[in-house]
DNA sequence: CTGACTGCAAATAGTTTGCATGACG
DNA sequence: CGTCATGCAAACTATTTGCAGTCAG
């Protein structure tokens, strides 16, 4: 990932919240996986360095960062509470494996003139949008062999 | 809406499933709403109409109709359990009013070009896309005037 | 030091399942 | 008529809340 943990910390601070043993374990888990976790995936990570970390830290854990932009819902490929570190860079999509959740960010979508399409023929005033794909990465195209019962878990 | 009783019917029993009553409650409360609905805000105006009908049923029918294509997820706007009735035409996106909740439907994503360079620049092979808009119908738009407290439901 | 943070247990919400009864075709 | 569908209650899972002790700044 691209934050330092010192950015992280000053972000935090800023805001007026604390830094953490905590946070720093849940921030970690998330930033070190490449595919969208859900809280409860996040929990399990967490919990094989830190045992002692609840799974409600979890949870309000990810509501902060969230609300504080670090990182990002995924809803492609069926769970929609899975979250993802998020690039210091605003504006961003994903593009997530079916196979082994691996997600890949893209940041150019030229969507402005569809918007401008759509918004002259419903007469929406059009605020944002959700664009994700989803598709298989390289390495589990490759993995057309047998049903491949690795690669599902931490490419770590 | 496009499709016919008589045409869902005929989909209904081709497939094995009985049309009944609860069934036909269920989907007219989805297709009467231009708006998406939760499982508990479709089980609310079934019961206007039905007392009798239970959540159970229709968290079981949802399941049915999705299977069948019949409705579909609206994941923008919070809620990742809305549902939709599907228009006949099969692949489609939405656009939906971050104010009242209405639903717009469009088919001409044009994101051929976008998976294309994508698909080279990742590896990825794309096997498919989510693509909502979230922005203020005409309506609400104009309703600029005191914090509307109306339009908030049933446009009926 | 002190307010923010944490873990625990318990409360809620949301969804699914088992089973006896009822209705479609 | 047999099978699939329904409603109820209960089981689960996921998430939130209240509270007393703990810790970062």
């Amino acid at each position: 990932m691209d934050f330092t943990e010192k950015k992280i910390a000053s972000i935090l601070r800023r805001r007026g919240y604390k830094f953490t043993s905590q946070r720093r374990a849940v921030l970690s888990a998330i930033a070190q996986s490449h595919e969208h976790l859900t809280p409860a995936a996040i929990y399990e990570k967490v919990q094989r360095e830190h045992p002692s970390i609840g799974l409600v830290t979890i949870y309000r854990t990810i509501e902060m960062l969230e609300e504080l932009g670090l990182i990002c819902e995924v809803h492609v490929g069926g769970n929609c509470r899975s979250y993802l570190m998020r690039r210091p860079s605003e504006h961003h999509h994903h593009i997530v494996c079916s196979d082994c959740g691996a997600v890949v960010d893209f940041a150019d979508c030229d969507l402005n003139e569809l918007e401008q399409k759509l918004s002259q023929a419903t007469g929406f005033e059009i605020e944002g949008h959700l664009l994700e794909f989803l598709g298989r990465c390289q390495n589990c195209k490759k993995s057309t062999r047998l049903i491949s019962d690795r690669s599902k878990n931490e490419p770590a």
